[in-house]
DNA sequence: TATTGAAGTTTGTATTACAAACTGCTTTTT
DNA sequence: AAAAAGCAGTTTGTAATACAAACTTCAATA
């Protein structure tokens, strides 16, 4: 069983995902993949050295890679959503689905 | 309008609530209010040191009351979630399930 | 050729999360 | 009765985190 009566499964959530940045980033690329790097700045609202930690910590943990390459001479990053990226991301919803629904 | 194109809301999202413990306590006080401070140690698997600054910080938002009182001769303290505390349980609610159900 | 600008990265600081150590009271053991 | 152990919770110290300011690099414009 993955929960029982004594504990609430909040170590079942993926604190790489949490975090609230992460969580847009993430959210943002289960529905749009890839996407840039100004894409997600001006999505996110956030100061391009923060996010650019953020993709950092996701790449890191496997969840996301990121692509440089040029979209005419300008360097443009594309971020990928990676297979496992996808699968820690369906594991995270369930689990919030479970606390958030009682 | 509460959201728009251009950004994800994640500036919606209450960081006093969202914290992974926090969260956790907040959670089960919806379910099961008041609870002992024993009871949230035991559910949420974490320190007596830890809970008790979050429940400080949880406190200080307004989102419950710490009610400190006696089980016979031992004390207990006796966790409340306020009114507000519930209306930001919802406001979170709602804001994650727009994040989550993308 | 200087200046502006876009696209990121690195660095510094303030906040946060966590558990170890402590306090105070009660019950049990010797 | 004194010492030891246990429960309930708080305070304190440290390691990790989040964020933006400052910096870097190259391209386009004046």
């Amino acid at each position: 069983m993955s929960s029982n009566k004594t504990t609430l499964n909040i170590d079942e959530i993926d604190e790489v995902i949490h975090g609230r940045l992460r969580l847009g980033i993430m959210a943002y690329l289960s529905a749009v993949n890839p996407a840039s790097f100004p894409e997600l700045l001006e999505r996110t609202a956030t100061s391009n050295g923060n996010l650019s930690t953020h993709l950092t910590k996701l790449e890191l943990a496997g969840y996301i890679s990121q692509e440089k390459g040029y979209l005419g001479k300008k360097p443009q990053t594309l971020v990928h959503l990676t297979i496992s990226g996808r699968k820690a991301w369906i594991t995270y919803l369930e689990a919030m689905r479970g606390l958030l629904d009682g």
